[in-house]
DNA sequence: AAGCCGGGGAT
DNA sequence: ATCCCAGGCTT
């Protein structure tokens, strides 16, 4: 039976890439602002999904300078809906440091490019790879799976001790001639072609020496540890209202959503707690008496990847504001509705206020 | 090594 | 419902 070389493997890909290329924005520059800005967004995220945020940053922050120079609450509105919000934190600390640090100008290298925060191993050689023509291998979902599949590697590719076997091979892979090329390839190839489910095996390229389709186990490679099952929230929200004004307040960093905005929130382990549980909360919180939470219509579902959230929204109008001891203590602030649209929110806020508010 | 962190789209 | 996505950080 056939099997690939390094030679055939990488001059096939660029083959296929440069027949199927999509055209991309950040593939059209060498900026390494740009691509790092892209190789950011794109971190577990589709280019469909991608595409418009890359296209926004781009337009409102277009140097290092005007990105470092934003407020944080202004980068997570621009952020928001892309998920994963670390990434904008780490995006805009790391704009900040390029700026203060090293001039404006990113480090040249995979080494100098891991070393900021938000940037890992992939998003390094990445950079590294396209924007200075780097000989080093990207290794991403896509790529993972490439190999897996043409060379027969069942290691589970969710385990990080796997990481080096893979790494090691993407490495020996990369050609000296046009390795960005290349890596753009495989990753593309993967995205397109060579895809998680029903992959176009009957017009691969790579066919005759797929160890994968050769052998039947196109379906079974890679091999993939099963992701351990979400686990089930239930959130009260509870929306003071005062003159028009809603109190909201910035989440903490000790669960998910950190800095972006939403209402008082009290969080119980059953759907339906009872009503005196709730009264309760809320005076021991905020040393108010609420006669009769009443729940504004459905319950919101959120599905996160590891969290499905149940939210029930109360409308609470106000005669006065709220205490100030109490209220700074948790952090809510009241907000008119136009602050409110200009703050950084989780879609499930963002759905609500949109149904009720906006 | 394992857990945590979003939201959308395809199947 | 389940899987995956141009992963990285923290513990």
């Amino acid at each position: 039976m056939a099997t690939s070389n390094p030679i055939f493997f990488s001059s096939t890909l660029k083959n296929w890439y440069h027949r199927h290329r999509r055209p991309l924005p950040w593939r059209e520059t060498r900026d390494p602002y740009a691509i790092w800005l892209s190789e950011v967004i794109l971190q577990q995220t589709r280019v469909r999904q991608g595409l418009p945020y890359y296209l926004s940053f781009m337009e409102r922050f277009p140097t290092v300078h005007d990105l470092a120079n934003a407020p944080e609450d202004e980068v997570l509105r621009l952020w928001q809906g892309l998920g994963y919000y670390s990434r904008a934190r780490n995006l805009h600390f790391t704009a900040k440091q390029v700026v203060s640090e090293f001039g404006g100008r990113f480090p040249e290298g995979y080494h100098g490019l891991l070393q900021l925060k938000g940037v890992g191993s992939y998003t390094a050689a990445a950079i590294a790879s396209f924007a200075y023509k780097e000989q080093v291998a990207v290794l991403d979902g896509n790529v993972y799976r490439v190999l897996a599949r043409v060379f027969g590697r069942h290691e589970n590719i969710a385990a990080p001790a796997s990481k080096k076997v893979f790494e090691k091979l993407a490495n020996e892979l990369i050609p000296v001639d046009e390795p960005d090329t290349y890596n753009q390839a495989i990753m593309e190839f993967g995205a397109i072609q060579c895809t998680p489910v029903a992959p176009d095996c009957l017009f691969c390229p790579l066919q005759q020496v797929c160890f994968a389709f050769q052998n039947g186990l196109v379906q079974t490679l890679p091999v993939k540890e099963k992701a351990k099952s979400s686990r089930a929230r239930f959130f009260h929200y509870f929306v003071f209202q005062l003159e028009g004004q809603l109190y909201l307040k910035k989440r903490p960093g000790n669960d998910i959503w950190q800095g972006l905005y939403d209402f008082f929130c009290l969080e119980t382990d059953t759907a339906h707690p009872s009503t005196d549980y709730l009264q309760q909360q809320l005076n021991q919180s905020l040393g108010i008496d609420i006669s009769a939470p009443t729940p504004t219509g459905k319950i919101y579902k959120h599905i996160l990847s590891h969290q499905k959230i149940s939210a029930q929204f109360y409308l609470i109008p106000l005669d006065s504001r709220l205490r100030e001891k109490e209220s700074n203590n948790i952090g809510l602030q009241l907000y008119s509705l136009s602050q409110i649209e200009e703050l950084p929110k989780p879609i499930l806020i963002d759905s609500f206020l949109k149904e009720l508010f906006f």
